[in-house]
DNA sequence: TAGAATTCGTAAAGAGCCCAGCGTTATTGC
DNA sequence: GCAATAACGCTGGGCTCTTTACGAATTCTA
């Protein structure tokens, strides 16, 4: 353990990511503001100002027309554009591909359906199709891209496969990191669908304010993403959150209640049969409001247990039943009532199903900062794996 | 958001910290080890080492008769003994405190039997008594202590209270860090047992090798402790790992499946049944092992849904009924084999009915070095609270 | 329209910290 | 007693941040 001793070369190091910091995230600044935002002096902020510019971090924004009184400032920009990162949603229906700047600005994104019985070849050729488009889009070549991650269906172990369970077909065998290595140079993530969702409704969601978050995905499959202490946690073999797996929490039939609803008409198909009965218990249809009561009772049952063993700030109910929160919420938090010692504030989701692919950009741009924050920053240039 | 800007007072009280690291836990060093530990060079590896010595927080240690080749080398010590903490575990039978130097050696320890239905005042009169026992025998007064931790039973609320349950009568309405605040100026806290427990296990126990950690107390009561991260959590409101409440997990009445079985002696109480019953089920008592099936597999059901949640490393069992871990533990991974997509290793608590206490003191250690690496340190004086 | 007021940009001086290097000192081994 | 070894202690050099001061650019005010 060695126990790192700081000289002065890593001081200034420290300072000028302090700066960037201050920039990041910011509109333009002036020396004086960045001064005061990280503590330095003026003539030190300045320095390390144009050190940035000189490496390519950021750029010189002359001052414009509106000013107040006084010698009008220069200001500084971080180059948001200096670098991207991609995030692609894998999932059942659909793939999805965002690419964003490093503020987390997307610049393009491109989806494409697909079917829940693709095989593997199927679905990973779909998927490079997508990206490739993306890409296409947003005018870059693969070394653009500085970190990509990629949300899939099921627990990721360490290898990043999903060998231990996954509803996609032939799934369990593909290594979507190794398929893409072929392709970017940047580091690959895999990371389980719910567990991304999480952090996109930490990170522009409707959690923003909480550092403990228990995160619900109630659709067509139930499934459980967790924030603790503002990280995502993934458990020691990825598998956290998957409390779905036990027997008496009965994730896995809680959405038969509302497919197979007595009453749903002929001419809605399967993936519309929850809208509809969701609909119907709005307007005090019996069959509805009994399907929409039991479904909320199975998925009470294993947010309680997440609910009890993490004693979270917030629970997010997002995935595509979330558009039906305003009959969800009200009797998940009575359910949790009767179940729980202390019951966390009931929020729904609002990221829509873009979800997956937000949380995948911004453990991207994670992966970016901690070798930014890391390792120190010379010239702005794509990682490269190992 | 102030970025904190960094000038060179605080590299170098960084410095001086990093020195301490390389001293604290090790034996007496030569300058020479300490700036490889630390990665500075030995000039100002030493400058550090003098500082440290002026304000009180290592000593020198002269060259002793056994050296190699060349110049003997002076040695610097952590002052271990420059302040104390104290650590306190009011159970339900007992109290134990204990008074560890900063190193977490322990210096001094008492204990005190109490009744399980004392009231409050007896059992708070009783803690005073023990506390102030355990100061006598270590030669010290309230304000040599640098931090209190004191452990009980039931979820600790922001307010240090057990107010949403406890076994404890009366107990409720205790606000213990008010209590001992008359007493010792020191910060004070108060966490539950389990907690605590989960503490001492990664720091002394079986669970020093594991960053992800579910902790099991199995005995009289049942419950959990959490470490996810290397960090022990709380939850928003104090009561993460509170499975038990859950009335699905039959946690409340496990253990009486082993005080209640039939065929135990009348001359054996209450207090030792469970003992009497895992002997028999050694031998092969029919009666004894369906008890300790029936008691396992309420065990393992919270247990499951702890693990689902967490994906932990390391199961740790402890509790009283830990002793009998060698019928315990493989049954108990037979039911989560069963129940969990990855079963965790399962390990029996070695640190007996002091781990609450010893997990106490680490906490306070915690508290001692946070503020300590914090706020920088001067010259080693007892802190105060706020 | 000219000067005051304000704020920014930049240079120079000052202080603190870390490191490399070198001579000195204390001990062991031959 | 002398070489080898390893630590001690001092000095100079280089780097960084801060303070201070002064010139520059703009707005406000009389």
């Amino acid at each position: 353990m060695t126990t790192s001793g700081t000289d002065l070369n890593r001081l200034r190091e420290l300072n000028s990511l302090s700066v960037v910091r201050a920039l990041r995230g910011n509109p333009p600044s002036t020396v004086t503001e960045l001064a005061a935002r990280t503590g330095l002096s003026r003539p030190s902020t300045d320095v390390m100002a144009q050190g940035l510019v000189a490496d390519g971090w950021a750029t010189v924004v002359e001052p414009s027309g509106n000013s107040t009184v006084g010698r009008p400032a220069r200001r500084y920009r971080f180059r948001a554009d200096a670098g991207h990162v991609l995030g692609v949603d894998v999932g059942g229906h659909k793939i999805l591909a965002i690419i964003s700047d490093l503020d987390g600005t997307v610049v393009h994104s491109t989806r494409r359906a697909v079917t829940l019985d693709a095989d593997p070849t199927t679905r990973l050729a779909a998927m490079d199709a997508v990206i490739a488009n993306c890409l296409r889009g947003a005018g870059m070549v693969p070394d653009d891209i500085w970190a990509v991650t990629v949300g899939v269906t099921g627990p990721v172990d360490t290898t990043g496969r999903t060998t231990l369970f996954t509803p996609l077909p032939g799934w369990t065998s593909v290594n979507p990191a190794k398929h893409l290595g072929a392709r970017f140079a940047a580091p690959i993530v895999v990371e389980n669908d719910c567990k991304l969702a999480a952090a996109a409704e930490r990170w522009q969601g409707v959690a923003q304010d909480a550092d403990d978050i228990v995160y619900l995905l109630a659709g067509m499959r139930t499934g459980a993403g967790l924030i603790i202490d503002g990280t995502l946690r993934r458990g020691y073999g990825g598998a956290a959150g998957e409390i779905g797996a036990l027997r008496a929490v009965r994730w896995l039939d809680a959405p038969s209640h509302l497919q197979n609803c007595p009453g749903v008409p002929d001419s809605v198909d399967a993936d519309n049969a929850a809208a509809w009965v969701f609909a119907a218990a709005r307007e005090g249809d019996r069959h509805a409001r009994t399907a929409v009561r039991r479904y909320v009772r199975d998925l009470a049952v294993g947010a309680a247990a997440l609910v009890l063993t993490l004693d979270p700030q917030i629970v997010v109910v997002g995935g595509g039943y979330s558009r039906s929160a305003d009959i969800l919420l009200d009797p998940l938090g009575r359910e949790l009532e009767r179940l729980c010692l202390r019951v966390p504030e009931i929020r729904a989701s609002t990221l829509g199903d873009e979800s997956v692919a937000l949380g995948a950009l911004r453990l991207a741009l994670d992966e970016v900062d901690s070798r930014l924050f890391g390792t120190g920053l010379s010239a702005p240039l794509a990682p490269r794996r190992q």
